[in-house]
Parts: C-alpha cells; sequence; structure tokens
RNA sequence: CGCGGGGUGGAGCAGCCUGGUAGCUCGUUGGGCUCAUAACCCAAAGGUCGUAGGUUCAAAUCCUACCCCCGCAA
C-alpha cells in the first residue's frame, strides 16, 4: 500500500520499520519539530526522523497543520494514499486528515481498548496494577482514541516491569499487529469493532507533579505509580529542600512496629536499605535514590553519606488526587 | 549567556565562610571472637583534595581561568 507514516518517539519506530520491511511503500513521514533537549538545549531530531531519514524518506515537520495554508500544502500528499498510520505522533489530527486517504488513518494504541484511553496508556496500565495490556490497532475517527478496534494484541506486564521496559515490548507488538491489520484490510478479513464506551477509561498525558510521592498511598500504589512513570516523570520526593528521586524502590512485605507511623517517616534505616511509612500501615523498602545534584547511587552509599535517621520525615505533597 | 548542586584514599560524605596535623560512615586486607556469620572486637594499607595559574611564610580552604559530572527548567 502507498502510506503515510505519523510518529515521533522511539515507540514508533518499529511499526515504520515493519511497514517498510514488508514491501508498503511509506512515502511520506510526519513527525514534531526537531526540539532543544537537555542541559545545553541541543537541537534534536525525534528517532522516527532519524529514522526516516536513513531510508532516504521524505520527512515533514509542520508546526501547525491545523491553518488552511499547511491543509493546502499537505491535503494532497494525504489524498495519494491508501492509508494514513500513527503511532504516538503526539498531535490531534483535523477531521480532513483523517478523511483523505483512501482507507482513512489507522492508529497504533498501546492498551487494550477501550481501556486507556489517551496519552500515556502504558504508564498508567502499570500504575493501576494491571497485569496484562497490548495494543489496539483502530481506525482513527474524530475522538481521542475512540475509532473502532481493527485487531488487538496482549502481552503480560511483569511483576516488577517498569514503563521504560515495556514500551518497546509493546513497540514491537504493535508493529507485528499493525503490518497485520494492513495485510487483512487488503484481504477484505476484517471486520471493524466498535468500542464499548461504558468500558472506557482515560489516561492523560503525565505531568511533573505525578512524580511526586505521596506517602498517604499503600505501598503497592506507590510501587506502581514508580515503575509507571520510569523514567518519567519519575518517582520522588523531598527531603527538605533536597530533592531525592527514588530510582530503586520495593514493597515491603515484612511486619514492622513503627509502620503505623504517620505517612513518609523512616521507620527503619538497615545497612543496604531503609524503610519509610505509607497509607495503610505499609512500608516501602528503598534501595537506591539518587539527590539532585548527584549520580544515581545504592541506598547503602546515600546512608553513609546522609546519616539518616529513623524519624526522619519525607515531605507531603500539599494535595493529591487520583 | 535560563536556574542550581557537585568534583577530598575504592564508595558515599565532612572539612572551605573564620588559611597552618587529612576527618566520618562504609569497603578492602590481616588478626581476634564465635558452632558459625554479611554480626562483633582489634589493627593495617590506601589520598597529586578535578586541572592550570595567582595571593601568602603557609592553600583542600582565598582569587582567576578551564575541564568533567549531575538536578531543575525548557
Amino acid at each position: 500500500m502507498k502510506l503515510i507514516f505519523m510518529g515521533t518517539p522511539d515507540f514508533a519506530v518499529p511499526s515504520l520499520k515493519k511497514l517498510i520491511e514488508s514491501g508498503h511503500e511509506v512515502f511520506a513521514v510526519f513527525t514534531q519539530p526537531d526540539r532543544p533537549v537537555g542541559r545545553k538545549q541541543v537541537v534534536t531530531p525525534p528517532p522516527v526522523k532519524v529514522f526516516a531519514a536513513e531510508r532516504g524518506i521524505a520527512v515533514f515537520q509542520p508546526t501547525k497543520i491545523k491553518t488552511a495554508e499547511a491543509r493546502a500544502e499537505i491535503e494532497p500528499l494525504f489524498q495519494q494514499a491508501d492509508a494514513g498510520i500513527v503511532a504516538a505522533y503526539g498531535r490531534i489530527l483535523p477531521d480532513w486528515m483523517l478523511a483523505a486517504p483512501r482507507l482513512g488513518c489507522i492508529n497504533v494504541h498501546s492498551s487494550l481498548l477501550p481501556k486507556y484511553r489517551g496519552a500515556a496508556p502504558i504508564n498508567w496500565a502499570i500504575v493501576h496494577g494491571e497485569t496484562e495490556t497490548g495494543v489496539t490497532i483502530m481506525q482513527m475517527d474524530a475522538g481521542l482514541d475512540t475509532g473502532a478496534m481493527l485487531l488487538q494484541g496482549r502481552l503480560p506486564i511483569g511483576q516488577q516491569e517498569t514503563a521504560a521496559e515495556l514500551t518497546p515490548r509493546l513497540a514491537e507488538l504493535g508493529a507485528e499487529l499493525l503490518v497485520e491489520t494492513l495485510a487483512k484490510l487488503e484481504r477484505g478479513e476484517l471486520t471493524p469493532t466498535p468500542q464499548n464506551n461504558a468500558e472506557a477509561t482515560l489516561a492523560p498525558i503525565l505531568n511533573r507533579e505525578d512524580g511526586q510521592v505521596d506517602w498517604a498511598k499503600n505501598a503497592t500504589e506507590i510501587f506502581n505509580r514508580q515503575r509507571g512513570f520510569t523514567p518519567f516523570p519519575g518517582c520522588y520526593t523531598f527531603l527538605g529542600e533536597q530533592r531525592l528521586e527514588l530510582t530503586g524502590i520495593a514493597v515491603d512485605e515484612t511486619f514492622h512496629e513503627n509502620a503505623q507511623l504517620q505517612h513518609g517517616v523512616v521507620c527503619e534505616v538497615a545497612k543496604d536499605s531503609f524503610k519509610v511509612a505509607c497509607g495503610g500501615e505499609t512500608t516501602i523498602r528503598v534501595t537506591e535514590v539518587q539527590p539532585a545534584g548527584k549520580r544515581p547511587m545504592s541506598a547503602r552509599d546515600f546512608l553513609n553519606g546522609a546519616k539518616l535517621v529513623v524519624g526522619t520525615k519525607f515531605d507531603q505533597p500539599e494535595a493529591k488526587q487520583s
């Protein structure tokens, strides 16, 4: 098929790669503009652009796609396509874009729709303690991930698995399903299945603040957020003015007599870790941290220098929800 | 010139403001204790204090420049 591909981060690359390997003609790639990244503000191209450029595919990085000028330029291109493929492009497509290709636009969404519609489905699935997630290939419509489903694949989530580990696995699964979907579409073997809106849940885009630990939550919830929010927005707390990223934590199974202490209070300091009291009389064991301005270090190293004592209290965010 | 923290034996830190003996918690090695131990006790080894200059009788400490690491913000 003649395809236009729209995608931005690493997650989208396997899909683009697979399309090309499967013999589809991807004649244009749309991706987000290069952005300044990091401390040095180095302007960095998105992964999809790098990959597409290597393959000699025309890359478009429009800043605006909803203006009349943009439409005048882009629409003819889309009308030449059999389908538009979207994988984590990172912006809302106007109606005319969805309608221009012969088969419309098809989205690779990393959740088992209708659950986890939105920008961060992988993360929220982990945060909510799901043991299984997947990828849904869907026909895009005007709503947010509301289109009819074409094909769906499932994947178990490891008990310790982080979003950083799960994302590439889903990306691969999505790529395979995408190719399979197109093949079946060509042969007319697919019947779109409407989503059951009653079962829909949202996976909103993640903010920095989502990463701050709410010690009133129980240990399992905190652990799941840490996994789901790795690498962004992470899992951090404050010790006075000092920001502390918790890079290695575990739900502590052993009972501790100080567990019912105030939330966020250090209730035990061991040699290689320390425990913090959480909600519901549970405790989290911290094994690796990264103080602001420092490299990540084992709790052992941190304790050697910080001389943390039982009773120390980590800051609690003002008001938290979700 | 976006804001900020930091570079001190192998690790994490203190010391710097108020120049003058290299400190703490670990690790390592040897010895001891013990049925035994990652536990405890004793001892030892190990440091160009990021680099280059400057001030000074004397610089980890004060001044200047540079290199490197990291957090935030974008």
